[in-house]
DNA sequence: CTTGAAAAAGCGTTAGC
DNA sequence: GCTAACGCTTTTTCAAG
């Protein structure tokens, strides 16, 4: 498991749990492989240990939830600040999501939701006034997930 | 519900199954709040039945399990074959989400992770050849997620 | 809409292969 | 590393307030 190198067994977990990490059991995954539920409950404690597996969440439609604006703000922030500022971008209430990138300028890209334009607005001026230079801002009008079963297994699985 | 009016239960659910959506039993739920574990099952079939929990995803370090590249592009569709585009971009192996914005030009954005810079170099061209035009890939550092509790709670929960 | 109780299913642990 | 079997927890179902 060291060098991240999955099995079948792995990989079935793992595409499952993409689906439906609330509802299926070990004893699920187990029916479709030729293992027992056993060994799939100690796969996944050793997923969840190696940190393949960070963790499971609820994916919620903010809009149906009543927040209707869902945004994504592209940011810049300096180097050297950038850990700090991303920590306390975290705490900005509406900000859901927050992440590092590697290449060019704009670092740091942002998810928030809101109710509306000025819950949008007081998003970005805490933004700013952390430090965040935000250089571009889009509404998401819609999202979809789809469950990767990695490169070596059939195209189309479902 | 139908407003999307949430009370102090339900956000209190989707608080904790942002936190963990696996492991946080219904039981867990209620004993903070003051109902019974059946009021919460209840409360959360609920909301997965008026769509404001659309599912249960886990969350993946791709980079632990093998597949160290995950990048990020930005495409541009034309808005009549949109709604196909996105469609066949998920059929894509490697893509992990899609997501349609509502402003601008750019207005898909795509997820992605592969072993190596081919397997990059082999997603962009299968999104080209869908006939999406690729207008910015940027490879992503690291990934936070906040649990949200909404507007109206306190600011730092935890 | 909420509650509580009984039956069914799932989980964690341990022991053995 | 996989499996089977134990006891415990959780979910499901359902009748009732």
């Amino acid at each position: 498991m060291k060098d991240g190198n999955l099995d079948d067994v792995d990989r079935e977990i793992l595409y499952r749990l993409q689906r439906d990490a609330r509802h299926t059991s070990s004893g699920d995954i187990a029916a479709g492989m030729d293992v027992s539920a056993s060994t799939v409950r100690n796969r996944i404690q050793r997923l969840e240990a190696a940190g393949i597996i960070r963790g499971y969440h609820v994916d919620i439609d903010y809009e149906a939830a009543g927040y209707p604006l869902y945004t994504k703000l592209v940011c810049t922030a300096p180097v050297d600040e950038r850990e700090e500022l991303v920590r306390r971008a975290l705490d900005v209430p509406g900000v859901v999501a927050v992440r590092e990138v590697m290449t060019g300028d704009e670092n740091v890209y942002i998810n928030a939701v809101g109710r509306d334009h000025d819950d949008l607005n007081r998003i970005g001026r805490e933004l700013s006034g952390l430090g965040l230079r935000i250089t571009d801002e889009v509404l998401i009008r819609d999202e979809y997930v789809r469950p990767y079963r990695g490169f070596h297994d059939r195209e189309r699985p479902d």
